[in-house]
DNA sequence: TCATTGATGCGCT
DNA sequence: GCGCATCAATGAT
């Protein structure tokens, strides 16, 4: 089942722990590739240091700051791309950053979009190279994931809290120090196509 | 550990 | 408008 947007309306931190196990799905070309969600985090409002739209809206955090259920999709390093899925009612600045999933469908057309990736456990280990893997770019920023085309979630069973670790966010070092030590990012533990 | 890479947003004219 | 620092990362070294 295609979920919906009242399931990105919830509490960022709920979203972000309930996304793990859920298969994330990009149609391209008649083509389905998916996976399942092993790896997020939570960027939580204007008072949240780590998450870009703390300084306020600007062009670029606009789309966290409108309906949840879209994508907020942007450019980093100036070579990667990071996949977020808007949440919390339109006026909170809030997203789950996708940063990892086990490959399950189209991995043929994965490898051939990660020509450097040299083994299927590297295809889509990193928010990067899931971007790359699934062929996502900022053409979908601000696309609507809850109306099951192109890009969109599909819910399967919810994971047991004993196969869930919570630990700080990654990459935020600009962050205020409560900022970068608060467990907003959610893994499967002992999943093998998690980020490193 | 280091180079890569370009959009973004800031501060200034 | 223009220049500059900065960056939710990755792959090769």
């Amino acid at each position: 089942m295609i979920i919906s947007t009242n399931f990105f309306t919830q509490p960022t931190l709920t979203v972000a722990r309930a996304l793990l196990g859920q298969r994330l799905v990009r149609e391209v070309d008649n083509l389905r590739l998916s996976g399942l969600i092993v790896e997020t985090e939570a960027y939580i409002g204007p008072t949240d240091s780590a998450n870009h739209a703390s300084k306020g809206r600007t062009p670029r955090t606009e789309v966290m700051f409108g309906p949840p259920g879209r994508a907020y999709v942007y450019l980093i390093y100036g070579m990667y791309h990071m996949l977020n899925i808007v949440t919390e009612p339109a006026g909170f600045p809030a997203a789950v950053l996708i940063r990892a999933i086990e490959p399950v469908e189209g991995i043929a057309a994965m490898q051939a979009n990660r020509l450097t990736a040299h083994s299927p456990a590297n295809l889509t280990n990193g928010p990067g190279k899931l971007c790359q893997a699934l062929g996502l770019d900022t053409s979908l920023n601000n696309f609507d994931v809850t109306q099951g085309r192109q890009l969109w979630l599909e819910a399967t069973d919810t994971l047991p809290d004993d196969v869930v670790a919570a630990g700080p966010r990654v990459g935020i070092g600009y962050a205020a120090p409560q900022d970068q030590a608060a467990p907003w990012r959610f893994r499967i533990r002992d999943n093998k196509f998690g980020s490193r």
